[in-house]
RNA sequence: GGGCGAUUAGCUCAGGGGAAGAGCGCUUCCUUGACACGGAAGAGGUCAGAGGUUCAAAUCCUCUAUCGCCCA
């Protein structure tokens, strides 16, 4: 191949959507393409179909893509199931949004005109994020793709509210639920974000009926909220029975102002008498305390407030106010009658509503639940056991903690799009009719007057269900035979309640078994600053931005990369150009090896197997050992999710040591005769087919593209993965090439501080350290003349002080280059006197431990033994960068 | 208030009992036949602080400080 064919540089735009399509094309994303392979499956954590891809999907996409492209080289029947979720409010809202530009509400095209309305919405712009992950490389399984409401998802939902409704564990109940006002619908206890606002205590005095004097001592009683609006809902009053302050007004009625109602003081333990005024308000309606506090006293509920947050007829004179107009009306009202005993400014966490931020309202209200403690108590024993084991582990600490105080979760949603709640009532016999198929009538009085419930579920009720369904549950399918339970989950640590949680019950309560055996949690990803990527602090990338700049690959590098588990991963852009210099690296070093194959492809030249590089010069011995140590590091690495490490090897290995001494070594014996030149071929093909290989899960689209270039067989991203054990494990070059590094970095320093240019050649004696040395050194000897510039170089036995030498030691070996008149002397006694103190200080730190008694008996004996050693090689060092400091003296 | 985590080079992070590492940035030199998205050399750290365990602590334990996140 010559210069021209093989371009300077890699162009990401062009190979990565020719590749991408070629692999699609071919089925390599089908688990089919390695139809004996051992089942290894993914299920995507489905992103909102509402959505557009972020850099946590990016992020998220890479990881999982890393590890199911090299569980696939490796043979695996390996399975990604792509898919989105039906975003409930999300969805709903967008599409509000659209109808409200043509001035129309969802009411105003009713329930199943809106619902067909959301579903073109869907068909037009659903899509968009799975394009966007086809760009990102993602090698998921399209033809198995699905979607939360498909026809077979939806039917799985409905058996499993089902079964749980006739297990009991399914619910209808008046309860104190989170209300959005803005969504107008119930939220679970999750989907409420707590914040910290500054808000009023206010403290209000109650009159107590029939007293003579409300400003004599037990005429009025005193409580505090900071809802004061919601004293137009109260229905008693509540003190500790033991407090004295109070033991007189319990069984006494207090009057209500504005509403002018009666009602009791209570006694009731739950109420903390140190707090606030030690008397509290209740208002068993619009708050879950209260409500507690109100069935064990027979209080009445009063709602006062409106789906939409507005006060209505039970508010009396605030009726049609806004509840927060109402709370600031009420407490002028309550100044102006004297009510008002005073205002404190207070901090309390308040609800948001995690989709649309507004003030969540606790509220009394018919929902259906699901009882959690059954479900919980089997999943948090099955990942006890260690059948689902969470990386990092100490994530399971959040799991338990949740786990063990979860309440009953609220399913039912007041919205349109979603799976609606397959009951009915019976409107003659009030029978509840909950059945998977629709009923054509009641079973108890066969009146057909049923209405269905008018409520869909929560969307992560499916999203629990999802490793099942996408297999295609409740049918007994072939894909759910062989890929059920799921291999692993890469999700993020904020979805371990709302969804990791959920499946594992599911999972266990439908299936029999946990969902997945490994649960690796990653980081987010944030700004060059640290900070939370948010489109409130308008500090948000596009990861389809950075692929145009960058390409996917750079892209992908970069944040696999800093991937440690669990880190969270600041994204700089010098961290993808960082990346992109690093593919431009692995480009060149590619295209070096094309211009020397003489036109041989990279798969025809005979891989070079671990015994037959016995036979070879030690730096291909080197550079193989290298290789395979650096496999086994990435098969650690990748094993335990840990793609930092990996990728940190694959780094320093292309980098450091293939570019940097490999290469550069080769092109001696490149030029030299046939039987070299073709070894050192063979050599080069054997690392380069392996490291891109091990490239490919993380930086695909390059890897495939060169893997092309050089003209191998096949395509690459089908493996097979490299198998260590094929290439030779040599400590002995390792030594060797060694010790030739750290002498070639003597004679570099030597030079740079010298001021001698590369380009002029020097002659060196070297003495090694003992014969061994001696003896690598003597066969590295003419990498080391190539790589140093040296134009003689003599192995000996010792060296004899002489004016008119450097001297240095590096790696235990003397090296010596006679100067004459090249050398800047200051110079060299700067060098000279700074290394002098290095191994003085090396050496008192070797002799301290070694005069300590209890050091010598009681480390291990290698230790002991590598202190000696250490101690030698630093007196011997000493002696001759002394004596030769001496000669400048 | 409870829990988890972090604190290591200018910045961002690895390392997790036996002589402090990487990437980026910085300094000096270099267009030599893969690569200037490059090469060579270099500077730069009491591993937050205080106690303890150990022959040996950045690493294990306790406390303190600061900063995150989750829950109440």
């Amino acid at each position: 191949m010559t210069v021209e064919e093989f371009p300077i540089r890699f162009e990401p735009s062009e190979a990565e959507v020719a590749w991408y399509e070629h692999w699609e094309s071919s089925g390599y994303f089908r688990p089919e393409i390695n139809p004996d392979g051992e089942p290894f499956c993914v299920v995507i954590p489905p992103p909102n179909v509402t959505g557009s891809l972020h850099m946590g999907h990016a992020f998220e996409h890479a990881l999982i893509d890393a590890t199911i492209r090299r569980k696939r080289m490796q043979g695996y029947r390996a399975l990604w199931v792509p898919g989105t979720d039906h975003a409930g409010i999300a969805t709903q809202n967008v599409v509000e949004r659209e109808l409200s530009a043509e001035n129309l509400t969802r009411q105003d095209l009713g329930r199943e005109a809106f619902v067909d309305r959301v579903w073109e919405w869907k068909a037009v712009s659903g899509g968009r994020i799975t394009e966007q992950m086809r760009r990102m490389g993602s090698s998921c399984d399209w033809t198995r793709e699905r979607f939360t409401m498909d026809e077979g998802l939806s039917r799985a939902v409905r058996i499993v509210f089902v079964r749980l409704y006739e297990k009991g564990l399914m619910y209808r109940a008046n309860r104190i639920i989170n209300w959005c006002p803005r969504c107008e619908t119930a939220l679970s206890d999750i989907e409420v974000e707590h914040r910290e606002v500054r808000g009023e205590l206010v403290y209000i005095r109650y009159a107590v009926s029939d007293a003579p004097d409300p400003e004599a001592p037990g005429g009025s009683i005193v409580v505090a909220t900071t809802r004061a609006e919601t004293m137009l809902g109260d229905t008693g009053v509540a003190v500790h029975p033991d407090d004295e302050r109070y033991k007189d007004l319990i069984g006494k009625r207090v009057q209500l102002p504005f509403v002018g109602q009666l009602i009791p003081i209570v006694a009731d333990d739950a109420v903390d008498p140190a707090f606030g005024t030690g008397a509290v308000k209740i208002t068993p309606a619009h708050d879950p305390n209260d409500f507690e506090i109100g069935q064990r006293h027979d209080l009445p509920t009063v709602n006062v407030m409106t789906d939409d947050g507005v006060m209505n007829a039970e508010a009396g004179p605030f009726e049609g106010l806004g509840r927060f107009a109402a709370r600031k009306a009420v407490v002028e009202e309550l100044d102006k009658m004297g009510a008002l005993v005073k205002v404190e400014q207070h901090m309390h966490a308040v609800g948001h509503c995690y989709r649309c931020k507004s003030v969540v309202e606790p509220r009394l209200s018919l929902q259906w639940f699901l009882s959690q403690k059954p479900l919980a108590e089997k999943a948090v024993a099955e990942v006890q056991a260690g059948q689902t084991n969470f990386v990092p582990k100490r994530w399971e600490n959040l799991y338990f903690s949740w786990m063990d105080n979860v309440r009953d979760w609220c399913v039912s949603r007041q919205i349109w799009w979603g799976h609606r709640i397959p009951a009915w009532y019976c409107q003659d016999c009030s029978k509840v009719i909950v059945a998977v198929e629709d009923p054509t009538g009641c079973p108890g009085c066969a009146s057909r007057d049923l209405i269905q419930d008018n409520d869909v579920l929560d969307t992560w009720f499916s999203s629990a269900l999802w490793p099942m369904s996408t297999l295609g549950w409740p049918e007994r399918t072939d894909d759910f035979a062989a890929f059920y339970p799921t291999s692993m989950l890469h999700t993020g640590f904020d979805i371990i309640y709302f969804w990791v949680a959920r499946m594992l019950q599911m999972g266990l309560e439908f299936a029999g078994t946990v969902p997945f055996a490994d649960v690796a949690i990653h980081g987010l990803i944030r700004d060059a600053e640290g900070r939370k990527m948010s489109k409130s602090s308008g500090n948000v990338i596009d990861p389809l931005d950075l692929v145009e700049r960058f390409g996917v690959d750079a892209l992908r590098y970069a944040m696999v990369r800093a991937a440690s588990p669990g880190q969270d991963v600041p994204l700089a852009e010098e961290w993808i150009e960082g990346a992109r210099n690093f593919v431009n690296k692995l480009w060149n070093a590619c295209r070096f090896v094309a211009m020397n194959l003489d036109g041989h492809a990279l798969t025809d030249l005979e891989r070079v197997t671990a015994e037959e590089a016995e036979s070879f010069p030690a730096v291909d011995r080197w550079i193989l050992s290298r290789m395979r140590s650096a496999l086994n590091r990435v098969d650690h690495g990748f094993e335990q999710y840990d793609f930092a490490e990996g990728v940190r090897e694959l780094h320093s290995f292309t980098w450091s040591e293939f570019c940097d001494w490999y290469i550069e070594l080769a092109k001696g014996p490149l030029n030299g005769g046939p039987d070299e030149r073709l070894r050192t071929q063979r050599v080069l093909a054997t690392i380069l087919a392996d490291l891109l290989a091990l490239l490919h899960p993380v930086i695909p689209f390059v890897t495939e593209e060169l893997w092309h270039r050089l003209g191998a067989h096949g395509d690459l991203m089908l493996g097979p993965w490299p198998i260590a054990t094929s290439l030779p494990s040599d400590a002995d070059a390792e030594t060797g090439m060694g010790a030739v590094i750290e002498i070639v970095g003597s004679i570099r320093r030597f030079r740079s501080q010298m001021m001698v240019s590369p380009a002029v050649e020097l002659v060196a004696s070297i003495a090694a350290a003992d014969t061994d040395q001696a003896r690598l050194l003597t066969e590295l000897s003419s990498e080391l003349r190539s790589l140093a510039n040296l134009s003689r170089l003599d192995i000996v036995d010792h060296v004899n002080s002489e004016p008119g030498q450097f001297k240095d030691v590096a790696a235990g070996a003397t090296v010596v280059i006679p100067y004459g008149d090249l050398v800047d002397v200051e110079a060299v006694i700067d060098q000279l006197d700074k290394k002098i103190a290095k191994v003085e200080s090396d050496l008192s730190a070797t002799m301290k431990k070694l005069q300590n008694p209890s050091f010598v008996d009681r480390a291990p004996a290698e230790v002991v033994d590598e202190a000696h050693r250490r101690r030698a090689e630093s007196e011997e060092a000493l002696n001759t960068l002394r004596a030769q400091r001496e000669q400048f003296a």
